[in-house]
DNA sequence: GCGACTTAGTTCACGACTTGGAAGAAGCCA
DNA sequence: TGGCTTCTTCCAAGTCGTGAACTAAGTCGC
């Protein structure tokens, strides 16, 4: 029961928010249309538009050449109104970037680390943080938000049983609140990288979407109507867990034939080696070197994995008919680059008919860069749903 | 980009819907109650109320003894408000009944088909339609809406791709409505029966849900925040065809290894045939021997049977991290009465653990006939959303 | 059996909102 | 400079939810 009552004051903040997600997401826009767009009167549209003026939010930016009367002045997101900051905490470095509003990185502060306790993390969020803000022209009263990604189940902004890090409910967003007051959010790092996708990457304009994320294992970010889909405890996405071959190679999860084990690059390369491949280096060399051999095993293991591949892909497409697949990862990525066309034609043999027609399947456009982005949308999402007011500290 | 414009009208109807939303699903409240739960004030609550009550959607119900002040004055739907009909189209018979606003059945006209044509369904919809109005008391401008629900994929109220039924590309939606003046709405089964058992039956009270149906098949009505989950085109919820063993049985759609081939019925006694069993008569009687058969074959493909199953929930599991799974199907009964308690243990060894923490896996309650009024609710959930507003002939 | 008390529901003035239409402003062209 | 087109703003009217005061309908103590 998500029932919800309306006043008068929602009413003003939902049409501040639909003029300024048109304004931010569709690219400059006159106001007059803003008022085709948003349906709302030209009265009403200059009304709330002056006054998201007044508070600097929007701005003037340039003018439209008319058909022979007065021309539009254009309207955009003022990209200096406030600055967001983006951290990714990865299980070797953390890194945090500074955006303006338009996502321009601004300034960017990596830092490795060894033992990723919560404790090393926050510290070097926090410092990232100080860094990139102190780097640039930026005060902090002016920075919206800071927006944390941390690979793991992400709960009610505290970060629960991060199994890679060896985190069990820790609460990341709370821990971080006591050094800065910045408005602090955290969550998955494949939520990220599948935000960013569909804002800034192959994931545009599309409304149901799976990201799926394959690199030494494997995850995927659901995108259901628009936006993302995290079950009902924040853990949905667990694609590389899924049973694929009952009874089949023993997982790190425990289980038996789990997708992750069959196409994880780590999985692929096992395979390879016992069925008496050699490869050497670290798992990345490794994977490559697996890729660009051309030996007859080495050709073999690489069909292999497109098909367990697509059958996981066409599992997707038979439950969630999304309208596109998003293949990400770095493993992933290579895996794509070469074979994207043997894998969709293999998807073709494992999916249905109906909903395999409407699929569309593509690579990821952003690289493994964009979690920070990612992560750094998150308090813009808020200041657009807010119809641009921004939270007190 | 589902940016809407609020008006001052969307806001009284939005705070309708509120009210009327939390008055049919709450069971009797009084104004009181209504204030607390919508946080509305009891200005506008008692100001809606005396509208809803002078159109007559709503009633009046007796009132609750207080302690030392005026008694609250109890409301409910009024059930004779409106009436509305659900329709079931099977593949040898066609259901249709109908409901008062409080879904009791008021009356039933069954009708079995042979060759299900379009025209053939579409005529023997309507002619119940008549009957079960005509054997009432109810006039035809009182009934609200028509659900039908049909075994296809339904996009936009045509019916597509019915395989059991041979259709392509029907218009379902738009033939009834030749012959009537009613409203119809036209779902898919599955999506029906998962309605029911959300609003009646073992959902209640669950926002993310997986309805599983094992029958001779398998098929599931995935609902996600509270509503159902179509997809990007209506046909998500395909978990029978789901990849559970890579390379393994050939199934009808033309995969390898798809769930169903293992846990619907006619994969399990083909599965047991296969094996040196032996049974006899129809799917149904034959199903039910082999589960109580003491012998030890039958007992290995039973427990086989539970595996696999248990494997289709644990990829429901990780995927979609719902709160609740709930089994049915006639089959999928049949195993679950008997085995339950071994499939909820079964899960556990190829779910994660916290997702699978967190899930509770039950049996459908209201059996295989409810169709018929999971599809009768489609025109109660336009009302409620609409606050009470009859849509016009 | 009467009055104080308690709780439920209603009325009303007020401020906030959107709207359509009219008036105003801004640039272009002759 | 004057007319024209295209945006933008102003204004009166109508709608809505709210808080505070008010009415209704009981219970309880004496």
């Amino acid at each position: 029961m998500e029932v919800r009552r309306t006043t008068v004051r929602d009413m003003r903040r939902s049409n501040r928010s639909v003029i300024l997600t048109s304004i931010y997401r569709e690219g400059p826009l006159s106001r007059q249309e803003l008022t085709v767009r948003t349906s709302l009167s030209a009265a009403s549209v200059s009304n709330l538009v002056a006054e998201l003026i007044a508070e600097g939010v929007v701005e003037e930016a340039g003018s439209v050449e008319s058909e022979g009367g007065r021309p539009r002045v254009l309207l955009r997101v003022a990209p200096t109104f406030r600055y967001v900051v983006g951290a990714e905490v990865g299980e070797t470095r953390v890194r945090v970037e500074l955006f303006d509003l338009a996502m321009n990185v601004l300034a960017r502060a990596d830092h490795p680390i060894s033992s990723p306790t919560p404790e090393e993390v926050v510290k070097h969020v926090l410092e990232g943080l100080s860094a990139v803000v102190a780097s640039s022209e930026v005060r902090s009263e002016q920075v919206l938000g800071l927006g944390v990604a941390v690979s793991g189940v992400v709960e009610d902004n505290a970060v629960v049983d991060a199994q890679t890090l060896g985190w069990d409910a820790v609460p990341l967003a709370a821990m971080l609140a006591e050094g800065t007051d910045i408005p602090v959010h955290v969550d998955n790092g494949a939520n990220m990288l599948g935000q960013a996708e569909m804002w800034f990457g192959a994931g545009r304009g599309a409304t149901d979407v799976v990201v799926a994320l394959v690199g030494s294992g494997a995850g995927s970010a659901l995108v259901a109507g628009g936006s993302s889909y995290r079950g009902a405890r924040s853990s949905a996405g667990e694609w590389g867990h899924m049973t694929i071959v009952y009874g089949g190679r023993r997982c790190r999860c425990g289980a038996l034939g789990c997708l992750e084990t069959y196409v994880g690059a780590e999985g692929v390369l096992d395979r390879y080696r016992q069925a008496g491949g050699e490869v050497g280096g670290d798992e990345e060399t490794a994977f490559v070197e697996l890729l660009e051999s051309d030996s007859e095993l080495a050709a073999t293991i690489v069909a292999d994995t497109i098909g367990y591949l697509a059958a996981g892909f066409a599992n997707l497409v038979n439950l969630v008919n999304p309208e596109r697949i998003v293949l990400g990862g770095w493993a992933g990525l290579l895996l794509g680059e070469k074979h994207l066309d043997a894998l969709r034609a293999e998807v073709g043999n494992h999916a249905l008919r109906r909903p395999y027609a409407q699929v569309s399947i593509v690579l990821c456009e952003l690289g493994r860069d964009a979690v920070a982005l990612g992560a750094a949308t998150l308090p813009v999402v808020r200041l657009l749903r807010d119809g641009g007011a921004v939270p007190p500290r």
